[in-house]
DNA sequence: ACCTGAACACCGTTCAAGT
DNA sequence: ACCTGAACACCGTTCAAGT
């Protein structure tokens, strides 16, 4: 890749980020081309979807997934919190912009997304704290990674489209966690 | 009313339930006007907002969720029966097009929303579910009908995000049902 | 090879002109 | 009082012309 293609597709990305902030997932892909300096052009030429973009976005995003479920998982205390923790961690980590639960939870059952690795990244997560769980006996039978990742990917949706406080979502995560755990 | 506004308004609110039906709930209005044949600024004349059109064919809607309710609440069985019955007809109620659940469910939260009336007529019917476990002893304290209703329209929203069929979301009712009771 | 920006298409919304 | 449809604004997307 060419110097200044490379500057171009550097730029697009970190402004991106900053407009989604802003705005949502929604927000005008001539407003990023404008800010970035490029024409639309250009910015369809690196990214030919929205959610290309999303993915090149997402990238450092998926070392944070990775910290957070060790932190979760070294949680202290009964199975409970653990998963509590990690129910929190993972609203707070798909919620970074409005419009983000929603993409990234519907995409949970596209494997042909451009954000589908991305997926991975989070399923696997919730699956190294269900095996924690599993070991401990603590959960429910029938419950798997993908269906945990589906219910709090919904409250996440809710959250996000509502704008609901952390006191409001608090509690239906708990009432989550109690249906998953016997 | 005008007899001509009175059509107009009526073939309006009928197309709109097609195409919508057809399209999901970001269909064009454009589109709508043209197969209602009318010119776009009758159906804003009508229709200021686009929820306004969803208010108005959501008025045949509302003796549904009253009957769906009283349906729920003549099932036999234990508590959970009657529960899970409630919640499977809640998310059937509430995805009558793409975009349903979505809309519905933020608005829960937004009492000055044009469908405000509608939420309430769901809460209202999840209410009397909601005393009906309460009276069997069977509800975990601290879980309401508001609650109950951004849950299941969470789950909601994922599923008709995500073109998930019956045999992924009844399972997922199932966890919050587990919930939702003590 | 890459970029630019004009151009097109589509849609929501408004409003002056009609009946 | 109500309707029509042209007109405007906005945005996504493409592509011919440039470097």
């Amino acid at each position: 890749m060419r110097v200044d293609a490379q500057r171009n597709y550097d730029r697009i990305v970190e402004v991106a980020r900053e407009v989604f902030r802003e705005q949502g997932y929604d927000a005008s892909l001539d407003e990023v081309a404008k800010r970035a300096g490029v024409g639309p052009g250009t910015l369809y030429r690196h990214f030919p979807k929205r959610d290309d973009l999303l993915d090149a976005m997402m990238r450092s995003w998926m070392d944070r997934v990775d910290e957070a479920a060790e932190k979760a998982l070294a949680t202290e205390g009964p199975p409970r919190d653990l998963l509590v923790a990690w129910l929190r961690a993972y609203v707070a980590l798909i919620s970074l912009h409005k419009g983000g639960p929603a993409k990234i939870t519907s995409a949970l059952d596209d494997s042909g997304s451009p954000i589908a690795s991305k997926c991975r990244t989070l399923t696997g997560a919730t699956d190294k704290v269900v095996e924690r769980l599993a070991a401990a006996g603590a959960l429910r039978p029938g419950v798997d990674a993908v269906t945990i990742c589906r219910l709090v990917g919904g409250v996440a949706v809710v959250a996000d489209q509502g704008d609901l406080p952390e006191s409001t979502v608090f509690p239906l995560l708990e009432v989550m966690a109690d249906g998953m755990l016997r």
